[in-house]
DNA sequence: GATTTGCAGTAAAATGTTTTACTGGAACGG
DNA sequence: CCGTTCCAGTAAAACATTTTACTGCAAATC
């Protein structure tokens, strides 16, 4: 029991080669070594039971082949599916590619302390990726410009110069006004999110109000509540909605929740969601095809959009290219269910 | 532009002191410097905004000051308010000690290849906690009575020696039989979790039928059937029971999703929930309080279980005593609502 | 006056890799 | 036969810390 662990040394002297063999031996990228001393490497290495230190990896390239996932401090900030999905699809690809994924939570004194660049500074990660990103996230300006790996995943800023991944919000806004159009509704209202402090969420309404118009059909701003992205939230609006508009037949809803905040205040008004009023979401979470009626909504691929956030993550740290920012935009899908109807 | 970065290095001579002083310093823990020396120190190490590397850091004694999630692959994984609440309450236990957290997902090929402990083998991680464990995870027996720092958070095995930190399933289900039985009910059904794979479930119904024995009352293994923890597996099963006695008056689930579940089944069988039939769930995730009826529940404080974990995480890591099993029960709470009435 | 104790700090070893620049010899081209 | 190129590998520096055992000196003790 002389030894607890075995190290490179130790690999290097059992199969009588250098260090540097043995290393280039476990980075496999180097041709220059022949089969026979590979062999015998490979075999100390497994005889021994050898392990390369992760720490001692990273410290000569000051690389720590980990990337941190920052959340703001929500009533439950994982425990939505939204974030779920998201931390999903980056763990996915992060995995593939051995990195590991650090979590971190955005506390109010997190980001007083600038905690996030110690992150940074202290190589504990090589990028990091912000979730749930919103206007009053002052501190984003700090990354303004600068070549420090940090990407916004589904938000984006026009204030700021920062890398961005993002799912179409424009383009669901105008899937959801043809969808109605078709079904030929026309008085029509809009829940919407935070359109004061979150970007994608204005870009859908927009989208929204300016495909209606398109089809000459006017949305007033009295007909636009907005809705915290909330189920309770949402079932205020609705019934401030339906105090304004008695005869309103759809609503289209900013997230699937607060579309489930809409049914509820449909039925404490004796209307059938789905018959007599029209309801749309937004993300086909899970519970918006067991929702009672089955949503029409607009499929945002959250995962995906978490792994196309970390391939472009990777390919930022691996280039160090600073000239260029990262802007994506993940492709939405219509989901016809049973919640939307043609007019009567 | 000489150097990117300070290093202790830097800092020692900026100051006019040595590399150990400089150390001495930042680790606060010694008290044999004298205060002059250390604001010099101080001032040095502002001047020149230098961070200790935490990859350098941990090299010389093997510590990555990291702990690592361990879920397993569900649809949803960290998607769940479950599995939310326990990583938030370990976080915040682990964020106030310097302790970054990892996120780890055990797929099929990441257990075959062992790649948990090759988390603990190359440093990467002080510690793994494993949630939402149940029997079927076989590679556990790995961890039998072995001195590895390695965390069951809220489930526990009785076949193998692990470490454990679990909510009191058992105080749970006496608390449910006794609402019930003090409301007057005595044809009781019960869908119940995965009993045949997680132990805590299994608790849970034990507990349950026994405490309504002791009541008097005997619940027939007919009226027990399992939900899968799962909405729609519950309605079903729901459905099940209601046709083997359509005038049961109450039902005990195992958790609050199959208690929506029942909601459902009940409604398409005519009958109104917390009128008709007494409902009742188990966690009270947020989607409890806010369903129609409001839910009557047993909390489970999934936030404690979580910080608790991390706090015996750290002591274990701390003395490395193995020669303690950690079997921690947190105490749960009856949460009276809507959805359970005396019987008529 | 010699010895002990305490103070404030330091030198050097240890931690485990990667990477750059080199080396000895064989094959090869002219 | 001489210079070049290639092959297969090596030596040594660099990465940034912690920790153990020491040191010089002043004050206190006997």
């Amino acid at each position: 029991m002389a030894k607890q662990r075995a190290n490179i040394r130790d690999v290097a002297k059992e199969s009588g080669v250098s260090l540097t063999t043995v290393s280039l031996i476990i980075n496999k990228n180097d041709q220059r070594i022949s089969e026979p001393t590979r062999q015998r490497v490979l075999d100390a290495i497994e005889k021994l039971s050898y392990t390369p230190s992760r720490l001692a990896r990273g410290l000569p390239n000051r690389r720590a082949n980990t990337l941190a996932i920052l959340v703001p401090q929500l009533q439950n900030a994982f425990a939505d599916v939204y974030f779920g999905e998201l931390i999903s699809g980056i763990y996915e690809e992060a995995a593939a590619r051995g990195f590991r994924i650090l979590l971190e939570v955005a506390r109010r004194d997190y980001i007083k302390r600038r905690e996030y660049m110690q992150l940074l500074e202290d190589c504990s990660v090589d990028g990091i990726f912000f979730l749930g990103a919103t206007e009053e996230h002052k501190f984003l300006k700090e990354f303004d410009g600068s070549d420090r790996p940090l990407l916004v995943v589904n938000n984006h800023f026009s204030q700021w110069d920062l890398h961005h991944v993002v799912c179409d919000y424009a383009a669901a806004g105008r899937d959801a006004a043809d969808h109605l159009i078709e079904l030929g509704h026309s008085r029509i209202a809009h829940i919407s999110g935070p359109n004061d402090v979150v970007l994608t969420t204005r870009e859908l309404t927009d989208a929204f109000v300016g495909r209606l118009a398109e089809h000459g059909v006017r949305l007033s701003k009295s007909m636009i509540v907005g809705g915290e992205f909330q189920v309770e939230t949402a079932k205020l609006a609705c019934d401030e909605l339906l105090a304004r508009d008695p005869d309103l037949t759809a609503i289209f809803c900013a997230n699937d929740k607060m579309a489930l905040g809409a049914y509820q205040s449909l039925r404490a008004h004796s209307k059938q969601p789905g018959k007599d009023v029209s309801v749309m979401g937004c993300d086909d979470i899970p519970v918006a095809a067991l929702s009672d009626p089955p949503m029409t909504t607009v499929r945002m691929n959250f995962f995906e959009v978490g792994a196309e956030s970390c391939r472009q993550m990777l390919k930022l740290i691996d280039t160090k290219s600073t000239d260029e920012r990262i802007d994506k935009r993940i492709p939405v899908e219509l989901v016809r269910r049973a919640s939307t109807a043609p007019i009567r």
